[in-house]
DNA sequence: ATCCCTCGAGTTCA
DNA sequence: CTCGAGGGAT
């Protein structure tokens, strides 16, 4: 009988163990998860009842106790780091001087990824202990955390002594996965691993969902593994995670090659990698030509520039928005970061700096999202002379008292310079007016000259009012002119937009012209009659009639029509209700080849489809182009089909 | 009251 | 893109 129940154990053990090798590891489930889960209840079951946990079980995978402390671990061999360059000059060196050692060498091409390097033993074929590298010389003891890595095999068919090395990472799905659920969002992949894996509670090393990519042996008995080929094949052979990019090559041109090419596709790669390791392919040959004090000289990585840094906090500038919300900008001592020089990057508000604890004066992470949008991840480094940033009590721009609601506060005066400017500013643009070339740095100088005070002013300008001042010539002044006389004429919806209503933006205006028609029902809607419309509750509904209660609003709409805006009758489309896109939710991502953004909304929402901003489960289908940021790895991360140009062009 | 989804508003640089 | 908050479902 207890013999029986051990059979059954064992059985258990190397059957989810092979199922989890094909989910983990090769990305290829074999088993639905019920299965999987149902046999894995009975391991469970199996384990209570006899008391005893096999060394491979897949049960240590959860975690156990918070462990005390971190024992140290001093290597067997030095643990070195790598030798870095950022350029072709480098890599060529680097070449030339092994070449200058060893004839017709090749070398071995790899990622590098941006994570934490871990240090895992086994013997008898069993995972036994596993450390961070820490110096080189002395890392931390993490065996139950990794342990709670399901890529890394407990258990291997290799039984002499063995020490690899391999790097912890997360991916940037399971990143977002965890970052749904979890109170404090990680940003920071590489900071994300680091927390999960120095903790020491294993619990919070199992929910993060890493992996390790393993690509070194430090020790092995076995002695036919003579090249960085061989370690490769051994540990594939060994059911361990292993990088996509293994690639030999023999001259620096070659090596350069993949460089280029990894450069186009790593911000789509779903794990983060911060360069590329060249190595020497012979093992033997390695030890010959040796290390310096830091590095071996046998290796080099080359970094991709860096797409997170640090700067100096300047200052922090108070911005007034249109609708009178203070928000802090950053302004910091200027860095180049993903291929651009940022100089500024948002704050958020008051209490996100509070959270972060930024101060003047400090170092601070400073990332682009997306590779775009610069914004401030946190303090990395106080001074004596850091301080706190103060909240700001009068409006930076008018001076008038501030107000606070919730999070935010607001300048309340109408008549505020900054808020007018980007109140007309939001009236002249692509959703509302569409006015072409009417800059807000226009606008400025308009309003500054007291040209303009409000948006109707715009259709009062005349070609005298414009001449003469500096950088107005003849051309411009016609062309500017000219696009605000042909904005005069526009459909129902960007008026709406354009007024500038608390919370009504380009969706809800479009919801409301479907609803009203025209502008007179619109002004006398009741509060009943809005709340109706799907997505529109009491506060906007509240916002909307208060709105046209105002007398200085009407009285500013009643401009408008007098200048001789005129909105236009929409005729209603047919729609094909066996198109593809009829009743579908489609997001649209990255940058399609032949369309336009706006081309393509317009394409499906005349076939009936809504475009929506961001994915969800709700989603129909995500609608991908080249340069696709997170919202691809959203769709892939909840199963929603993605259609590429080419198909998105077919289903029309 | 408390979820989740979606919208609006504000964000940078070339 | 990211945040906060509104809206709707529960």
């Amino acid at each position: 009988m207890q013999e029986q129940t051990m059979e059954r154990m064992k059985f258990l053990v190397d059957k989810l163990n092979e199922y989890a090798y094909n989910y983990y590891v090769l990305d290829k489930p074999t088993v639905s998860d019920y299965d999987y889960d149902k046999l894995y209840d009975e391991l469970v079951q199996l384990e209570q009842t006899t008391n005893t946990v096999l060394p491979s079980s897949p049960t240590l995978r959860v975690g156990g106790e918070v462990l005390p402390d971190y024992k140290k671990v001093v290597h067997q061999t030095k643990l070195y780091s790598l030798n870095k360059c950022n350029d072709i000059q480098g890599l060529k060196k680097f070449v030339l001087d092994i070449e200058s050692l060893v004839k017709n060498p090749k070398f071995t091409v790899e990622y590098k990824f941006d994570g934490l390097r871990v240090i895992v033993k086994y013997k008898n074929g069993l995972l036994y202990e596993a450390a961070t590298r820490g110096d080189g010389i002395v890392g931390e003891e993490i065996t139950e955390q990794v342990k709670t890595i399901k890529s890394v095999p407990l258990k291997i068919d290799y039984m002499g002594d063995l020490t690899v090395a391999g790097e912890g990472i997360i991916t940037l799905e399971n990143l977002a996965k965890y970052n749904k659920t979890a109170d404090e969002k990680l940003k920071n992949a590489r900071n994300a691993v680091a927390g999960a894996i120095r903790n020491l509670d294993p619990k919070v090393t199992a929910k993060r969902n890493l992996d390790v990519v393993f690509y070194d042996i430090i020790s092995i008995d076995d002695k036919h593994i003579d090249s960085q080929q061989k370690v490769q094949e051994f540990l594939k052979a060994n059911k361990f995670l292993t990088g996509q990019l293994f690639e030999v090559c023999q001259t620096a041109e070659q090596i350069k090659e993949i460089i280029d090419r990894v450069d186009k596709i790593k911000s789509k790669l779903n794990i983060l990698i911060d360069g590329i390791v060249i190595k020497l392919d012979n093992l033997a040959m390695r030890e010959e030509i040796g290390y310096t004090t830091k590095f071996p000289k046998w290796a080099i990585a080359y970094k991709f520039a860096p797409v997170e840094m640090t700067s100096m906090l300047k200052k922090v500038e108070w911005n007034v928005g249109r609708t009178g919300k203070i928000n802090p900008i950053g302004i910091i001592e200027p860095i180049e970061l993903a291929g651009a020089v940022v100089s500024r990057a948002t704050l958020n508000n008051y209490d996100d700096i509070k959270r972060k604890n930024i101060l003047l004066n400090s170092l601070v992470f400073v990332r682009r999202s997306n590779e775009v949008i610069p914004e401030i991840l946190g303090l990395a480094q106080k001074f004596d002379n850091s301080t706190q940033i103060q909240k700001p009590t009068h409006c930076p721009s008018c001076n008038q008292k501030l107000i606070e609601i919730g999070i935010n506060l607001f300048c309340t005066n109408e008549f505020c310079r900054e808020k007018q400017i980007n109140k007309i500013t939001y009236f002249a643009s692509k959703s509302c007016m569409n006015i072409v070339g009417l800059s807000d740095k226009i606008i400025t100088t308009l309003f500054d000259l007291k040209l303009i005070r409000q948006a109707s002013d715009l259709y009062k300008l005349s070609k005298s009012d414009l001449e003469g001042i500096e950088g107005f010539k003849d051309k411009k002044i016609s062309n500017l002119l000219h696009s605000i006389e042909k904005s005069k004429n526009c459909q129902f919806n960007n008026f709406i937009d354009a007024l500038g209503i608390d919370g009504v933006g380009e969706k809800t205006a479009k919801d409301l012209a479907k609803k009203f028609t025209n502008l007179d029902a619109l002004k006398c809607a009741t509060f009943d009659e809005l709340v109706e419309i799907n997505d529109i509750g009491n506060v906007i509904a509240e916002n909307i009639v208060d709105f046209f209660k105002s007398k200085s609003n009407l009285l500013e709409i009643q401009n408008l029509l007098d200048s001789g805006v005129t909105i236009e009758q929409q005729e209603k489309k047919e729609v094909d209700l066996n198109n593809f896109f009829y009743n579908k939710k489609v997001v649209l991502t990255g940058t399609l080849e032949n369309y336009k953004r706006s081309q393509a909304t317009k394409l499906i929402e005349d076939r009936g489809g809504e475009v929506v901003s961001s994915v969800s489960k709700n989603t129909d289908c995500v609608v991908c182009g080249s340069d696709a940021g997170s919202k691809l790895d959203k769709a892939r991360a909840l199963n929603i089909l993605v259609l590429y140009e080419d198909d998105f062009v077919k289903n029309l």
